[in-house]
DNA sequence: CGGTCTCTTGACGGAGTTCAAAGCTAGTGG
DNA sequence: CCACTAGCTTTGAACTCCGTCAAGAGACCG
């Protein structure tokens, strides 16, 4: 369970850490499995846990006025889970984050976080590692979102995530796409042909 | 010049700096002004430079194929401007920024930057604070051009962050909420009309 | 003034949505 | 082993939102 955690963080640090502090780490998080269609967090409640997934698939989405799912991440082995704004502010969150196949994951809370965080000071390093990767996928993503039309979208994901293509079925990647299912497979059909 | 990056600075910390590390701090960043239509960074140079501006507006944009440009981000004052991605991988930048208004600015470099932080503890605090806010920020926005249509989104932007639409013009706004001029212009009228 | 920048309006076209139907797959239970 | 269902993908036709192109009108500035 926590060797593909440690390998994890040992590629983010330069020093990696210590057994000790290793260990320090693990008594923080605690494992939870979840079965598909489960849910992690649901909108309205506040996001307790952040989530490190060790195997399984998991998304993120919020539901329109229409009652439409517009999926806003996807994640899977080596990611993290959660909802940022809402751990942070401590609000209730606007969006759903559930397993999409059977999933085992680390959780942790806020204030263990905190407190291990003051335990492990090279976590620090790690965590804005992390962060920065984050915020730089964000802001790319963004960017298409705003600046290239559904078929460069689809192109642009086929490169960076094609895991994703083999994990999520269509009507899933159409929506973090943000098109239908229907423009998807028309989009998947011309590109077969070229 | 730097009264304003103080408060600035005293608003994301708990513990506010202390004179001499204000000072510290301070000769690590130069002024820097920038007239209407001058570049802080072009496309496929290193962004070797983060930039606090005092007084002004400026803009991010990428260049598409048909040479349209697409804002990504607008900055006032209080903001910080230049390229995350850019800065940490120390790759050439896709985007744009210049100024929309002539305008002052603190820069420093990453050497300097870093350096800072080693000799001023609390600023890693203060940094990661803003750059928390900045991520959830990003994320809200990609949330909303990936779910919400034009109208709701420029509700958004009205809301969110008002003074913009009294610093850029029209055709600006339109091309940060990803749509153009025109139909925002309708937007607009149809707005009003209710 | 005469330019440059900005906003508006209209007509047209195209990318993508919506709705509906049908086929395709994989699991489940009889 | 087949029948049935549920989830997924594809296809077509009508429609809609938004982009494109073009023109005009106001505002500001040298």
């Amino acid at each position: 369970m926590f060797e593909l955690f440690r390998n994890y963080i040992a590629k983010y640090s330069r020093a990696s850490l210590t057994d000790e502090e290793f260990k320090k780490l693990s008594v923080a998080f605690q494992p939870k499995s979840l079965k598909k269609r489960q849910f992690f967090l649901q909108e309205g409640e506040v996001c307790k846990y952040m989530g490190f997934i060790v195997n399984g698939a998991m998304r993120q989405y919020s539901v329109d006025d229409k009652g439409v799912e517009h999926i806003v991440n996807l994640s899977i082995e080596n990611w993290w889970v959660g909802d940022r704004e809402s751990w942070v502010m401590l609000a209730p969150s606007i969006y759903n984050i559930d397993a999409w196949e059977d999933t085992d994951m680390l959780v942790i809370t806020r204030a263990d976080f905190l407190e291990t965080l003051q335990h492990i000071p090279v976590l620090h390093e790690v965590i804005k590692s992390i962060d920065e990767k984050h915020a730089i996928a964000t802001q790319r993503r963004l960017t298409a979102s705003i600046s290239l039309p559904a078929e460069q979208r689809y192109a642009e994901l086929e490169k960076t995530y094609p895991e994703f293509l083999q994990r999520f079925p269509q009507h899933v990647i159409a929506s973090y796409l943000g098109i239908t299912k229907e423009t998807l497979s028309r989009v998947r059909n011309k590109a077969v042909k070229k």
